[in-house]
DNA sequence: CCGTATGATTTCTA
DNA sequence: TAGAAATCATACGG
């Protein structure tokens, strides 16, 4: 009732409708005594003022009055923008909000993912299938691989299907709220205007639900990988090839086993793994042999070894460039014959590293 | 099953 | 920020 008497108040101030009574209790009776238009002017908003004190029947018969009133379309008009004046501007500024970078995070995650966007060759049936299939040849990282992928395709549709749901619950409800907003227009003053912020804000308030059903199937999968694709828990070990060429670098390199990005790139690709698997290797590696060199002495002497048996065969040229860092493998392979304690503590103090 | 090996991660430092 | 050192978690062989 505030409202009203709100827009009726505003409504005596604009238009030209009786423009020095504003707020004057004798407005009333003075429009009483004017002419014809303000005079009808005057028993609409009586009649409208009065509505909420009749039976329902009375009350529907005078809106239908009211309705199919000359005057009805003007008054309407006015009344909307009055509201907008009011009410709607204040909330109404809430500017049109950019895409969200929360939700755009949320969004690249699941396409990364495969979350969302395109199925791919197939979708959930298919996974599912090939994780069935994979448990008559039970490679063990095929199983582990499938199985994943079924989950995550569980997860997909999951996610679709709740996904769906929204967007048809935020369809309906759109739609039931402008059919209503529609219908009550005839009756109450709102603009299309209205209607549109009206849909915004519904669509505002869905798509913060649908935020937290990405934020949660993220979560879903973030949980998925690690249980299954955290390379911590599921370690391999490198192949017998891949830790020959390492270990031929470090004991090649043991006066300085440092390789740069570039000879990690090398290694990297000569043995199928990544640089930073590289760079764990001789991180792993130069702290291992550091720690207790007598234990690896054998390992030492045998690619100390093979190196000077692919040094012989290159010739003179290499040894020539190496000469400042090739000495300590001379070295180790002397001392490798001898095995205690005292000759393990020398040599780690011949460690420049 | 247990002890060791080993790749990855975490924490700290220069 | 790369590397050292400590630690974690799994692989693997006896």
């Amino acid at each position: 009732m505030d409202d009203q008497t709100r827009m009726m108040t505003g409504l005596t101030g604009l238009g030209g409708l009786a423009q020095g009574d504003v707020g004057d209790p004798d407005s009333v009776r003075k429009q009483q005594s004017l002419g014809q238009p303000q005079q009808d002017i005057g028993d609409i908003l009586q009649q409208i003022m009065a509505i909420t004190d009749e039976s329902l029947d009375e009350a529907q018969a005078r809106k239908h009055a009211l309705n199919c009133h000359r005057m009805k379309p003007a008054l309407f008009n006015v009344l909307c923008e009055i509201k907008e004046k009011t009410v709607l501007s204040i909330r109404g500024v809430q500017e049109e909000d950019p895409p969200d970078p929360q939700i755009m995070r949320l969004d690249n995650m699941l396409l990364a993912e495969g979350v969302s966007g395109p199925e791919k060759g197939g979708g959930s049936a298919a996974a599912a299938a090939a994780a069935a299939a994979a448990g008559g040849s039970p490679t063990d990282s095929s199983i582990e691989h499938s199985d994943y992928r079924a989950k995550l395709a569980q997860i997909r549709q999951i996610y679709h299907s709740e996904l769906e749901k929204y967007e048809q619950a935020c369809s309906e409800f759109t739609n039931h709220v402008m059919n209503l907003l529609r219908e009550q227009s005839r009756t109450r003053p709102i603009s299309p205007k209205e209607i549109e912020r009206m849909v915004a804000i519904i669509h505002r308030k869905f798509s913060s639900i649908q935020m937290q059903l990405k934020q949660s199937t993220c979560e879903a999968v973030m949980i998925l990988r690690s249980r299954f694709l955290d390379a911590r828990r599921k370690r391999r070990n490198f192949n017998k090839q891949a830790t020959e060429v390492l270990n031929e670098y470090f004991y090649s390199h043991l006066s300085n086993p440092y390789p740069s990005e570039e000879a990690k790139e090398e290694l990297a690709k000569k043995c199928g793994i990544t640089v930073s698997q590289v760079s764990n290797w001789f991180g792993n590696k130069r702290i291992r042999y550091k720690k207790n060199i007598g234990k690896f002495q054998e390992e030492a002497n045998l690619y100390a070894v093979k190196t000077a048996v692919d040094a012989a065969n290159v010739s003179a040229q290499a040894s020539q460039a190496n000469s400042p860092a090739t000495p300590n493998s001379g070295t180790l392979s002397c001392q490798a014959s001898e095995t205690d304690l005292q000759i393990e503590r020398n040599n780690s103090s011949q460690l420049s590293w």
